[in-house]
DNA sequence: TTGGCATACCTCAAACTACGAGGTATTCTC
DNA sequence: GAGAATACCTCGTAGTTTGAGGTATGCCAA
C-alpha cells in the first residue's frame, strides 16, 4: 500500500545525532557503531552500513570526528573518536533535537486539556 | 560554514504528523494550517506553503484527507478534514513517532546511570 | 487612487538523506 | 571446504523540505 523504502519518517539526521552520542561515550569503528545503534535502541533504529559509512566520512571531513586505523588479528578497523569541535556540534544537535521534540509534543498535546493550558 | 537549506535534521515526516493532528482537532484550510503549525509550536516549526500544499494534495489522494471548497467574502478556501482512514494513519504515525523518540532517548541517556539501567 | 501588505491558492528546481543492493576480502565455525 | 560473520566500501533511487517564483483578491493608509 505505502512502501517508502527511502527517506523514512522522523529519521532524518538521527544517525548523526545518535552516532555522535555513542562515539562520545566510547570510540568505535564503523561496523561496531552500526550494531551499537541497533542494540542501543532496542532494534528500533537499524541504520545500514550504506548510511553510516558515508556519514562517518562526512563528519571526519568536517573535523567533527577523527579516525585511527588499527589492525586486530589481521583485520583492519577504522576507529573514530569525537573531536573537541565534535563536542560542540553534538551539544548543538542535542539542543536542536530536544527543541523539535518539545515543539511537536506541544502540538500533539494541544488537543488535550486545552483549558488547563490556557488557564496556567 | 554549514548551510543545509533543504532536508533539515529531524523534520522529515513532521509536517504530516502535526498536520494530521491539527486537522483532526479542527478542519482547516492550507494557509490556516501553515500558521497554526507555526503558532502551535511556538515558532519552532515553520513549514512553508511549498511544503504544506503538496502534502495536503498527497494526503487527499491517499484518502487520508477530504477537502471542501468554500467561499468567504469572495475568497476561495479549500478546507481539509481528516477521514476515518486518516484517523488510523494518524494513530500509526503517532505510534511511530513516539517509538523513535523513545529509542533515541534511550541512546542519549545510555551514557548516564549505566549501572542503574543494567541493575534493573 | 495608488501602492503595499496580508490573504489564499499553486508549482518547481535544488539539495540532502536513508535505503538497499552491490562489491571486496579476511576470519571463524561447522 | 562451505558458509556465516566480520569489516570496509560505493552507488542509484526515492522521498522530502526549502526557497523562490507565480497568480489573484481584499484591505488599509498615504
Amino acid at each position: 500500500m505505502k512502501q517508502k523504502s527511502t527517506n523514512p519518517d522522523f529519521l532524518n539526521g538521527v544517525p548523526e545525532l545518535v552516532g555522535l552520542e555513542l562515539l562520545s561515550q566510547r570510540p568505535m569503528y564503523g561496523y561496531e557503531l552500526v550494531q551499537a545503534i541497533r542494540a542501543g535502541s532496542g532494534e528500533v533504529l537499524t541504520f545500514g552500513e550504506g548510511c553510516i559509512y558515508p556519514l562517518l566520512h562526512k563528519l571526519e571531513e568536517r573535523g567533527v570526528l577523527a579516525s585511527r586505523r588499527i589492525d586486530v588479528s589481521g583485520r583492519s578497523r577504522v576507529v573514530y573518536r569525537v573531536t573537541p569541535r565534535g563536542r560542540k556540534q553534538q551539544a548543538q544537535s542535542l539542543d536542536h533535537w530536544s527543541q523539535i521534540v518539545t515543539a511537536v509534543s506541544r502540538i500533539l498535546q494541544g488537543g488535550k486539556d486545552e483549558h488547563a493550558r490556557i488557564a496556567s
